[in-house]
Formats: C-alpha cells, structure tokens, sequence
DNA sequence: TGTATGCGCTATGTATACAATAACTGGGAG
DNA sequence: CTCCCAGTTATTGTATACATAGCGCATACA
C-alpha cells in the first residue's frame, strides 16, 4: 500500500470495530456467515492485529461467535433471544432504580432527569407526533435511561447495564423504534412517560420496590410492543438492523 | 528460545490468559498495578499476540481496566463493588428462576437439580461439617447454580449470567467460601440449602414470581454474610484472593 | 536551588512474516 | 457411481520486527 497516511488521533483496533460492527448492522455481513479476517483487513483497512483486537471485543460484545475451529462468525438471534434480552435490560435498570431510591438521591442528581422528563412531555404534546419530535424522543429516552443507570451509583451495575444495551435490538433506542411500527405509537409513547414519571417520584420517595417494580413494567412494555410490531410483518422495514439479525428460528 | 516445544492442544491465547488471571488472584499483581506486556510474555511463556488477546479479555471480564494513555492495569473493588455484585448475579439468576418456571420445566430436566439438593442434603447431616464435606458443598453448590441457569433455556440470560460471575467474588462458590469464615457458617448452609428446596418447588409448581423472589433472597443472604465476615477482619485471610483484589476505598 | 526544556529510552500500537491446521478438491479404487 | 484418501490451498494462530508516542531524567538557565 502506498497511502501509509493513517489516521492517528483514534486506534486502527477501534476503527476497525466500528466498521466491522457496520458492516454486521447494515447486512454487509450476514447472521452465520464466517468472518474472514482477510477479508475485514481489506475492507477497514487495518492490518490484522487490530481486526483480531476488533473480532474478540465484537465477540464480547455478543455480535460475533466464536467457531470452535478457529475465526469467528455473525451471531444470528431468535425472537426469544431479542425479547428476553429487553427483558434483561429491564431488569438491570430496575435494580439500578431500586439502588438510587435506597441509597437516596439529592435533588440536585435527578435535576436532569426532570429536564429529560420535561421536554419529552413537551414532544408528547404534538398530536399526532412528527418525524423530528420523534427522533428527538428516541435521543431524550436514550439520556433518560443512561442518566436513571448513572443514578444507582454501582459501577458493576452500570457496567453490566452496558453490555446489556450494546447489543442494537435491547437498547433503549430499539425499544422505542419497535413502538414506533404500532399503530398505537402515540398512546404506548405517553405510556412509557408516565414509567418515566412514576420511576421518578419513587426514587424521589425513597420507594425501591416500586422504582424497580415500574422500571420492569417498562421493559414488558417494550417487550409486548416488540412481539406485536414483528406480527405485522410489513413493519419490519422500519427495524432493518433488527429484521437482519433476527434469523435464528428460535 | 530453544524450547519450542509448545502445547497445541490448547491455545496461547487461553494459556496466557489463564496465567494472568492467576497472577493477579494470586496477588502476584496487585491491583492498580500496570500490567506490562513485556513482563507478561516472560511470565507466561506466551509472545506478546496471544498476551494482548488475554488483556482484552480479561479487560471485558472485569479485572483489567484500559489505561487511556496505552496499556491495561489491574482493577481494584471496594467493597461495595463487590456486594453490589453479589447482588447483580442474584437479580439474574432470579430471573432465570422465573423463567425456567413460567416456561415450565419437565421433570427430567429437574433431576440433575434434585439430585444435587439430595447430595448437599447428605453433607449437611455431618454436625459440624469436614472440611472435606465442605469443599464437595462449594462444588455441588456451583453445579447446582448453574443448572439453575441453564434451565432458563435463555442464552442471552444464561451469558450475561456467566459474564457477572466471573469476577470471582461473584461466583457461588466465593458466596460460600464467604460463610465458610463465620461461626454460623453451618446454620448458613442450612437456610441457603431450604432456598435451593424452595426455588425447585416454585419452579415445579410454575410459580415465577416466588422462584424469583428466593433467589433473590439466597443473594441477599451471601452479600449480609460477606459483610459479616469482612467486619471480622481476622478471618480475612479465608478470603485470600477477596482481600487483595478488595483495595478501594468506595 | 528550582524549574523548564530537550533528549533518550521504554513500552505500546501496528504491520507482516511464518507455521500449522482445517477445509476442499481431485483422483483412484471399490 | 460413490466414497474415501491424499494433496493442495487457504485461513487462522503465533511470533517478531518496526514505528511512534509517552515518560523520565538530566542538564542548563534563571
């Protein structure tokens, strides 16, 4: 190769994670397919160090699988495995709820969560609700539920909430674009505010059981809107990383 | 090197991981420490490919931490971490409990279960237990935390499971070898064993939410036990690897 | 004497060469 | 015609060489 003029500023390992996990989302690589190494090195342009750096933390993340014989392939997912992975998640927050309201949270900490709080009623206020106002939504939902993890104050707990969320479908975002298939989009959303809402007065009260009882009915939410959403086949174009992964046949 | 002789049957990789996960239980490095991969190679025999490979697992295990500016240090718990993870584990296996019992469980699948609360049954009739008897227990109250889990039939649950006992103060067997240092320790044995009785009956008789609720209660059991013991500073040294990797101050 | 700057060294990030294994293909035999 | 074995090829696992950035120490100047 003669145009050696790498970027320095950001790691070959962390570009080719980011290409190689684009190129798994947008179905250039396909669930099952095996991973050539070769091939990842031509398409991200790193050497293969920093691809096999890139191939094991993808593999951490749950994207990729290991083939006992060596390499590594594209991990294809049931909807079993994408519903009880929501429900993970939701479980994780609802203990992360459980610890900001026993470990008690000044008032000055949950500031921003009211601010999220505030402006998405504000959004809701719109009927019927538009395209920016949405994706507004999805971005202050995403903050929303980042900032109530913060809240516990468990490094362990944030972490494994993390991992729990880096898989694309049980992230906050994909909850709220499963929503966003139903006809019923608007009324689920204001549901899923009031969760907000109620998580918040909890905490507030110092009420463990119930931040984390409601922070779970906010995951079972997202998992029943989900397993609708997949019944109407001819939504499935508006989750198109999902419909991809989703090959595994359960 | 002259000796080339490797073992192929299994790879550096795992070797050099293995090793350094070793060296820092074992205290040989301390937490905080950097880790330096030179050092690393001539410890492990390994070259320094395989060695950076176990880094980055063991980074995403939990007991490594980047270094921003290059390299990778050992991570250092307080002891609210490690409580919190405790904690964590029993959430999940909570949830795996309630899903082994609303999807229902055939009484094959159960078997391997009850045969493990029949033989932990059989140790805990010794008053007071050997050390022998005891080091069977931590066994068979690993196997059976994990056929718990595997009951599930939930990979994502089943891996995230996985992921947070493998910092070893979460696993069952240090919940047990947390006890061990008490003087209640055989009482302790005896209530964990009537949690085990009571979540195969719940998931038996199909009832999720309290098969959740005892496995939840069994956590919270060894993460009172485990500060008991840590109060008696003196039997502190049951808990060798606990008290090295246990350095932060919270 | 203290601080700042520059030089050198060490450790990490990256690239690539080498070795070994697994898969595939072609040919031969049953 | 099919199945099995062997050879070849391609791909992964490992080792090492090279480049670069960061850190420390020493020296010089204020």
């Amino acid at each position: 190769m003669a145009e050696r003029e790498v970027d320095r500023s950001v790691s070959q390992t962390v570009k080719a994670q980011l290409a190689l996990r684009d190129q798994i989302l947008s179905g250039t690589l396909r669930p099952g397919e095996r991973i050539s190494e070769l091939q990842a090195v031509e398409t991200t342009g790193a050497s293969r160090t920093p691809v096999r750096m890139a191939l094991v933390r993808l593999e951490e993340e749950g994207l990729l699988e290991a083939i006992p014989s060596g390499g590594f392939m594209v991990k294809a997912f049931s909807e079993r495995d994408i519903s009880d992975s929501i429900e993970l998640r939701g479980t994780l927050e609802g203990l992360a709820a459980r610890f900001a309201a026993e470990r008690g949270v000044s008032a000055r900490e949950l500031e921003p969560l009211k601010e999220c709080l505030a402006a998405i009623d504000e959004l809701l206020r719109q009927v019927p609700i538009s395209i920016e106002a949405f994706s507004s939504y999805v971005a202050l939902n995403a903050r929303f539920h980042a900032l109530l993890t913060e809240l516990s104050r468990s490094p362990p707990l944030i972490r494994q909430i993390d991992r729990a969320s880096a898989l694309p479908f049980a992230s906050p975002s994909a909850f709220v674009m499963a929503q966003s298939a139903l006809p019923e989009a608007q009324q689920i959303l204001i549901i899923g505010q009031e969760h907000h809402r109620v998580v918040i007065d909890a905490i507030e009260n110092r009420e463990g059981a119930r931040a984390e009882a409601v922070m779970r009915e906010h995951a079972r939410l997202a998992v029943r809107n989900l397993r609708l959403a997949l019944r109407n086949r001819t939504h499935l174009d508006l989750l198109p990383a999902l419909a991809r992964i989703m090959t595994a046949t359960d």
